[in-house]
DNA sequence: CTAACTGTATCACTTGACATATACACCAAT
DNA sequence: ATTGGTGTATATGTCAAGTGATACAGTTAG
């Protein structure tokens, strides 16, 4: 369970937090029933504040991903093996669905939209350590704490 | 040139003003050449601040997309035919950037995403009514029966 | 030159997200 | 009950983005 952030990374820190904890349960390295660290324990490791990693806990357990048992340590919440992909598969969709508005508004054919999206995945097919990943520009796939509205690159709903 | 701007809808009125014209030199309803209306003009029609309108502009002259004389109006920039839709593609990559990233960090292959992406594509496809069935509440440049043929073109000085 | 148009640089204000300090609530073991 | 562990609600501070009012600079026509 290797834990980086980078708080001049632009991405929020409770953000890193949430996604490198996302991307190590996807992966297998923390399986369900695992306790996380404890907030102290992160907070001293990480230099952050403990309210920070509590925040980042606090949005997991709403994404249904850990489960919160007061004065105890958060778990991984028990899910499916296939659970897992499909959650992947969601978060995917969500990253995905203001493009699909702009697929739309520019009048691109589905075809071409897919294409230039296979075309871009291998372009950037650079095998970077896969670990953390705190980049994640602007557009971000949601779990945030707005979610309401605003986003970057072109609108949406 | 049918502008709407939705104060309310959380995208920047800066923003929303970009994609709208980005959206009308894509569908060719402006040409390079045509001039874009005033800043003054624009801002009593939509009730903003002139200086939000030179942003949007500036931006736009930015991304190379608008040519800026001192002085003079705005006017779209010569882009052959074919670069027309080489933008639309580029606007749609810009979108689909941070997706990218988002594939990568889950460890999806790039199979799965596309597919993912197909099927999203398909699915917001409303099969009655051709056209764009778009949902998109806030951001939306020609909706609407009203326009018909009236405005159109830039010149309105 | 003056007038009327163009765009915009500068500064001030508001708003919201983010991070933090403090204090509190819960649980388990002693 | 006390101690030491857990997570967190609340209020405060910081900072950047977005917007707007003002004043200024360039162009064109009279």
């Amino acid at each position: 369970m290797l834990i980086v952030v980078d708080p001049h990374s632009g991405v929020p820190v409770y953000r890193q937090l949430m996604d490198q904890i996302k991307f190590h349960i996807a992966s297998g390295i923390l399986k369900p029933g695992d306790e996380l660290p404890s907030t102290r324990a992160l907070s001293s490791e990480l230099g952050v504040n403990p309210m920070t990693i509590s925040k980042a806990y606090s949005f997991l357990e709403r994404d249904d991903i850990v489960e919160r048992r007061p004065g105890r340590p958060l778990v991984v919440k028990a899910v499916g093996g296939g659970a897992i992909r499909d959650r992947r598969i969601e978060e995917l969709r969500k990253s995905l669905a203001p493009t699909a508005t702009v697929v739309k508004q520019l009048g691109l054919t589905d075809e071409e939209a897919v294409r230039a999206f296979a075309e871009l995945l291998e372009s950037t097919r650079e095998p970077r350590d896969g670990g953390d990943a705190d980049n994640e520009p602007d557009n971000e796939p949601n779990s945030g704490p707005d979610d309401g509205a605003a986003d970057e690159e072109v609108s949406r709903a």
